[in-house]
DNA sequence: GTTAGCACTCATCTTGTTGGAGTGCTAATA
DNA sequence: TATTAGCACTCCAACAAGATGAGTGCTAAC
């Protein structure tokens, strides 16, 4: 059986109904909706023929239809078909993001305010750094055994490390070791940090030896974390303003998920590599989500990239009957706007 | 009317029972929970007394009884001023900890660790310093116009500021500003550093005085920064457990407020000066609790010390019917625990 | 002072009834 | 041939009317 137009128009009434009400949505009520004047039964007929090729269901009979995962799929690749022009990055009025200075901050404001501007739980990753490279080290005596080793790496990432030497080091023994680390290991990946330039170091300044171990220990603790991206969330109340994911012991596991962040992990990976488009919007739909505790809800994720390669994830998670083109738009235009300000960034 | 003890005895056991079950409880119930042989009918007399004073009500007629806010008061302190011996450290199992670099992450690993034994939501501030001094600073040179500076406050705080200083300078001028910034200030709190310090610098190397007012600027930020204490929660999940927290629109609240954070503000405040006890363990009962969306609640809350009057609150959300001697327990002991890590960290 | 007995209350559960929304089918219509 | 009106049918949701039972308060006996 054919998709004819008809068909396809009564469907996507279908499914921006149920949208707004999240009740199913019966024959009559698609009547009045269209535009094209055609009785109940017309569609009724319509409808049934919509069911049989699997786009919706009845949850009961004498009960309206609502879609199904392959009704929302077919919606939403015809949407994202249509590729509109990126949205120019309106001027937002909700959108005074503050200046923040570290990243993460800004990312989790961000988080902030795309839920309360859609209504629905986000996540937001941290950005990814793969393949960085060491900018420089700068270690500082903090005294009692202590030394203080600051790593910074492209993309102006700043860790700190607390080191424990047992041993107070002389102004003079820092400074040295400062310029040893420096002129051996900068512009270096932690790949590129191998046993020869280790020993080679060691050498140069064999007494120590112990101390550069430790050293070296903190740069690829502080270069090589993107296996633990951190993962943070919002807007996990929004989920209770829908029905269909509070029910039985929904919410509860709903939101220990989202408070967990591990699971997420999953979403992140599963489109992580293949990141071609500009922002790479990506839509998963009921079982599509990768995520156990989430087959009632839709994801929509996008990518952002901070320059050299370097990006993370933002998602939005609602529920299947989520505004997906409210939700797409939204995020294409937070994107760009995150593209702006990390421009800005790094322009300056 | 007098609280004899055999009055007291059955409150206790109407307090223990709700406890357990969540359910009110009856006068049958209660005859057969006691040591001592006594019919329901006597039980009910007492319980009649019971409601009169104050410290139990009926949801309904013919329901049992319930413990009232006042009711939980009086176990309560009675159950404090049993003054136990301090529940020595014992080796919890669950209490492996790793070490971790920093502070923060410690809490919140034991927030989580708490919710997970407990079953009831936490919540945790991050550590407050007052008259903090500084210890050290550190200018490194970053390129691009940019300066990195590191400031090390009492207690190893270390925070990173990104300064836009609009040129760059030499190797020699960062490390002549870095000894004049550290002569002058290291050792001095935020009240110490007066115009006079500061016009004294400018005139030691004039050179550089817009810099220098950058710095100050963030040594400024990353010292006095005691009024936006961060708080990390744990276990919002938990809540579900507890029916009565979660009828109609409540559990939404509770977990919109757990994830806001800020209006646990209040909870470090309302209890934040009068630091005396050892861990200074304070319980909110109902009403007492000073948020608004807690009014179901209960919250016990603890003090950490880190030396040096470095502080911070622990906290512990739940039902009013929560296991008020197990959540003190289990706190004093965390408490002690945190005490030895902290203890640890400052002999090394 | 304690207890047994009893009438009473009231939430909860069960069962039956009804109303209405929505369907599928058939026959009439354009 | 596609559309529509009409009608019987289904089944959920809401309501009402018992039935159940846990628990109480009161009174009278111990």
């Amino acid at each position: 059986m054919a998709l004819d137009e008809r068909k396809q128009k009564i469907l996507y009434a279908i499914i921006q109904n149920y949208q707004e009400t999240g009740e199913p949505v019966g024959s009559r009520t698609i009547s009045k909706y269209l535009d094209v004047k055609l009785s109940p039964a017309t569609i009724r007929n319509e409808m049934s023929d919509l069911e049989e090729m699997g786009y919706i269901v009845q949850p009961h009979t004498s009960a309206g239809r609502i879609p199904t995962d392959k009704g929302y799929r077919l919606y939403v690749d015809s949407m994202l078909s249509e590729k509109k022009l990126p949205a120019e990055p309106a001027a937002d009025p909700a959108f005074l993001i503050k200046r923040v200075d570290r990243v993460e901050e800004l990312l989790m404001q961000m988080a902030k305010i795309l839920a309360a501007n859609t209504n629905y739980a986000t996540m937001i990753t941290g950005p990814r750094y793969r393949r960085t490279k060491l900018k420089f080290i700068q270690l500082s005596p903090m005294g009692e055994g202590k030394l203080l080793a600051v790593v910074v790496s492209e993309g102006n990432i700043v860790k700190n490390n607390i080191l424990d030497i047992g041993e107070d080091l002389s102004q003079d023994s820092v400074l040295a070791l400062n310029l040893l680390l420096n002129s051996n290991l900068s512009g270096l990946t932690i790949d590129d940090i191998s046993l020869e330039i280790i020993s080679k170091m060691k050498e140069e300044d064999g007494e120590h030896a112990e101390v550069i171990n430790k050293v070296l220990d903190a740069v690829a603790e502080s270069i090589r974390n993107d296996d633990k991206i951190p993962i943070y969330t919002s807007g996990a109340p929004n989920i209770f303003k829908y029905p269909e994911l509070t029910g039985g012991d929904k919410a509860s596991e709903l939101i220990s998920t989202l408070e967990e962040k591990e699971p997420l992990g999953n979403i992140v990976r599963s489109s992580g590599e293949e990141s071609e488009g500009k922002h790479d919007i990506q839509v998963y739909i009921g079982d599509e989500v990768p995520v156990d505790s989430m087959k009632d809800c839709s994801v929509v994720t996008a990518t952002y990239e901070l320059g050299d390669g370097v990006q993370g994830k933002i998602g939005i998670i609602g529920p299947k009957r989520m505004d997906y083109q409210k939700v797409v738009d939204t995020l294409q235009s937070t994107m760009s706007q995150l593209d702006i300000i990390f421009q800005d960034d790094n322009k300056e």
